[in-house]
DNA sequence: CCTCACCCTTACGTAGACGTTAGATTGCGC
DNA sequence: GCGCAATCTAACGTCTACGTAAGGGTGAGG
């Protein structure tokens, strides 16, 4: 119980860090490059010495990162914060920001949930094709009973599916190729 | 009102479907290097020629990029679509995938909703900051005086901004700089 | 026949967020 | 003082969804 996480001062190491964060040490690399993230100082030797603090720093950058901030976006919070003098010009830059991002978020939660009814539309669609390749019906597949499937109209996830390409250059499986595809 | 969208067959070129879809002529290209659109057919010269329901797969494509489909998950949709022999096994590949996205989407759904709500706590939070900068409090602004914004707890947002290192070398615009600094 | 917009292929550029060597140090237990 | 893991810097590789030429055919109106 001696032998790792930098024993000594309360300075952690960069793998420390990586490793509190689950984040690689390339990663907190990076976060410094972009000024995101500064260790409070170096040994003799040149590693990079964090206070306890910075773990809190990074699970912050991964935290926006995780909800569509980008790495300069968050170069621009900070910029927002510690620039301008600290005051209220700073918050005005800060609350301009959130609310631009309050607004694509809001926008984003519209879209998924969106999409969360066309899959759900999509899957009970899918479901009415369990009976399609029941021994009644030739086992051609779902393909080609698209017109009772007892829904109204296709889910829109499934439109796009009609008439393709197929895998590039791949006959159709029985043998024989439309004419145009000979040439 | 003759000259254009490629007069003549009901065969569309690509430039036809760019204008119907907004996409570039380039991003077809891409469609079709990756496998899913195909040209119906080639014109003598080597032009595309794709039929009008080209237009509704590249808005498909369209739909389900903007939510957060890649390229390659549309091809996995293709394939299993058309490959397992377009019968109930596909169906089978089709749903898994549907619902791994329906997971993903929703639990998307819950972080976007949580990130709103950081959001609006950390706006709550700069709005109390307005007064910091009043004649009756020092210009330093609202960093200083965190303690006391009538919050109980800082928001997640602003909590990875406390004790930092600052724009990369800028000394804080005073004109001197601390010692570890100098070098 | 000419022209000019449109299209072709090939191939390198871009941006974001790291991954991956590579060669050289450092530091800590033993 | 050895050894080996952890770190250092520097720089090139990767993946995505295209952008952007470069250099050269195509095709339909005039």
């Amino acid at each position: 119980m001696s032998h790792h996480a930098s024993t000594g001062s309360q300075l952690l190491r960069i793998g420390d860090i990586a490793r509190a964060t689950g984040k690689t040490v390339r990663a907190i690399h990076l976060y410094e490059e972009l000024g995101l993230l500064k260790p409070a100082s170096r040994s003799s030797g040149g590693f990079r010495l964090y206070e306890p603090s910075a773990v809190e720093r990074v699970r912050w950058i991964d935290l926006l990162h995780g909800l569509g901030f980008s790495l300069q976006e968050m170069r621009e919070v900070l910029k927002a914060w510690w620039g301008a003098g600290l005051g209220p010009e700073a918050m005005d830059q800060l609350r301009t920001l959130f609310k631009r991002k309050l607004e694509d978020t809001r926008e984003a939660v519209r879209r998924h949930r969106q999409f969360e009814v066309e899959l759900q539309e999509g899957l009970a669609y899918l479901e009415t094709c369990r009976g399609c390749a029941t021994p009644q019906a030739p086992p051609r597949g779902c393909v080609t009973c698209t017109q009772d499937h007892g829904m109204e109209q296709e889910p829109a996830l499934l439109a796009g599916l009609k008439s393709l390409p197929g895998p590039a250059r791949r006959p159709a499986r029985s043998g024989f190729v439309p004419v145009e595809d000979v040439e």
